[in-house]
DNA sequence: TAATTTATGGCAGTCGCTGACATGTGACAA
DNA sequence: TTGTCACATGTCAGCGACTGCCATAAATTA
């Protein structure tokens, strides 16, 4: 039995309903042609209603990487205190790979086919990176605490921008068509990760 | 006397009239509270006419900084081919701040209001990213010309990525209220670069 | 069942942006 | 100078994203 209530549920079920369509339809038509009219019709749903669930046409296709991100703090904060900034974070980033990868089938698929949308559409892409730059203020926070940096330190924000680069690296377009299962991500996002760490003289991400 | 005809002249005028129109109106009241049918008044002009010079209405704050990636991708083309990729794209930076240090005063001053404004705007924060983005391709395609790189090789591609992220470090907000002067910016982007290059090995960039 | 909360629909309106057509102004040659 | 051509500009009509407002229908609680 769920505990929660009838409405609740019927809340998370138009949600979801509300990403399929959207995600199906601008993998079929693109995305500035469908209009937001046709993703709430495809679901039987005034455009009204879409907008109260979506503050932006764009932020139905970009939910699913911001929960990734949500995921991505949670487990940064579980990393070791004495564990390099730099390396934290490649950990909390295999975590939530790993967290995707024992997701259910509906999950894991709706999750590659909006990074497919979002990659060959420059428009999503640029909203994309928009919300990590919100996240990088985040994530420059967090590590300046486990460092106990300066408020004006510039190495947090170096190593934060550094990290995000290096992910977004990873996410881009890996060949025609994209990434289609999670493991070609993983293991795409694992060279990058290395690239970065032997380019990097040891130590370079903790204050000398 | 000038070689361009009037009819150029009158062109090249409306546009930084409008530059500086919409910079003032951006700085003063917000960007998003301003509308286009504003910018176009104080000019003098009507609002068709504005998408006639700039597609977007982020276009005509975002136009000064794009000049400028125009410029460092002239002088990289005048680096010589035995330095190293990132020293390359440094002293190429460098000289397009050089650059616009030799420039007229109204140019400076406009160049500093647009980052200004472009700061502590996020949506134009964002698209300023998005534009680095665009031109991170042109630029992967220069270093990986200079290097003789695979077309799928991850180098160039981690090289230029991280350049952009240096220089988007260094441009990033100085305190409250931003950089007010051209040489405090170099020193800010001198600052960063010194930062990356003191933390990454030496010969990084170059295949092994 | 009654009362209260809350999700939804419909409508009117603003703003960013575009296409089509008409008009006026500079460029260039006779 | 004059006439012709190219092109910059204005006007208008319209689409799509997005919002505020009010009425209604559904779910929750008493």
């Amino acid at each position: 039995m769920d505990r929660l209530g009838l409405r609740e549920r019927k809340k998370q079920k138009t949600r979801l309903a509300l990403v399929d369509a959207a995600l199906d339809l601008f993998a079929t038509q693109g995305y500035e042609a469908t209009t937001v009219d046709q993703i709430a019709a495809a679901v039987e749903v005034s455009p009204r209603t879409f907008f109260r669930y979506f503050a932006t046409k764009e932020d139905v296709a970009l939910s699913l990487p911001l929960d990734g991100l949500e995921i991505l703090l949670a487990e940064l904060a579980a990393r070791p205190a004495q564990e390099p900034p730099f390396t934290a974070l490649g950990h909390a980033l295999r975590a939530m790979v790993t967290m995707l990868e024992e997701g259910d089938l509906a999950d894991r698929t709706r999750f590659l086919k909006a990074h497919e949308v979002i990659d060959d559409t420059p428009a999503l892409f640029a909203g994309s990176v928009r919300r990590m730059m919100d996240n990088e203020r985040r994530l420059v926070a967090e590590i300046a605490r486990r460092e106990g940096a300066e408020p004006d330190d510039l190495l947090p924000h170096f190593v934060v921008a550094l990290f995000t680069t290096v992910t977004r690296l990873g996410f881009e377009h890996c060949g025609p068509g994209g990434v289609h299962d999670l493991t070609a991500l993983a293991e795409r996002l694992e060279a990058t990760l290395t690239l970065a760490e032997r380019s990097l003289c040891p130590g370079w991400d903790r204050a000398r």
